[in-house]
DNA sequence: ACAACGGTTGAACAACTATTCAACTGATGA
DNA sequence: TCATCAGTTGAATAGTTGTTCAACCGTTGT
């Protein structure tokens, strides 16, 4: 958890002179909430049923017990989770009927997925 | 949490005849294993100290004092998310004299962190 | 109108995680 | 050698999070 950006940051504990790195390093830090707002992205991310609801939908979107079917878990465990994603406009979802049907909400999504895989295989 | 691939996935529930649908979301869902990579990778950047940290030394190395100066904490709790980056390889360290200096290990989560941040700017 | 079904929701519980605190290691300089 | 400082670490604690369970809502078909 990062103070607020008000705050006084304090000078180096330490007895070096890194002044000017410190008001380099505070220059390119974000604003809190900017970072805040990152890492709360990162955290949808950050699970791996969310992600596997993701890759599910890709390409053709899903109704609710489809996905719990794909994934092998209940469909309110689903459920809970995709509210998450509709919560950080990950999915978007079209009513049917009596079903919902999920989809991706955004190709900027998939691209990122796509680079982090590319990160990790290596 | 993510049943095994190797249990059987059982039909749908529900009495639509989603049958291909599910064989198609089956086959664009990665590894069992590889979904906990991804994930796991997530969940690093899914945290607004490790971000800032991510963010202090980007562009120049910084010693741990340093960091913890920029973003006003401690250095022990600097310190604990350091060591989670570094295990996670998204940063490298090199020891001159009593410091130690950290830096970014890579430009592909400089990446990430960019289109992260466009995705967020909508 | 009513039962059945797809889906959502809130509470509860267990598992996990970030920060604090205190103790520790290793390098430096007197 | 000894005190000091940069950094690390483990245990403890408080806060967060994911799944389960049961109850619920809205739509459909009879």
């Amino acid at each position: 958890m990062i103070k607020e950006n008000n705050e006084r940051i304090p000078e180096c504990e330490c007895h070096e002179e890194h002044g000017e790195l410190i008001e380099r390093g505070r220059a390119t830090l974000p604003e809190t909430t900017a970072l805040y707002d990152l890492s709360d992205f990162f955290k949808v991310l950050g699970d791996s049923t969310r992600l596997g609801i993701l890759f599910a939908i890709d390409g053709a979107p899903m109704c609710v017990c489809d996905i719990a079917s794909v994934l092998g878990m209940t469909k309110s465990a689903v459920s809970h989770q995709l509210k998450v994603l509709r919560q950080n406009r990950l999915v978007k979802y079209s009513k049917v009927g009596k079903n919902v049907y999920y989809e991706l909400s955004d190709d900027h999504v998939r691209d990122i997925i796509e680079k982090a895989l590319e990160h990790i295989g290596e």
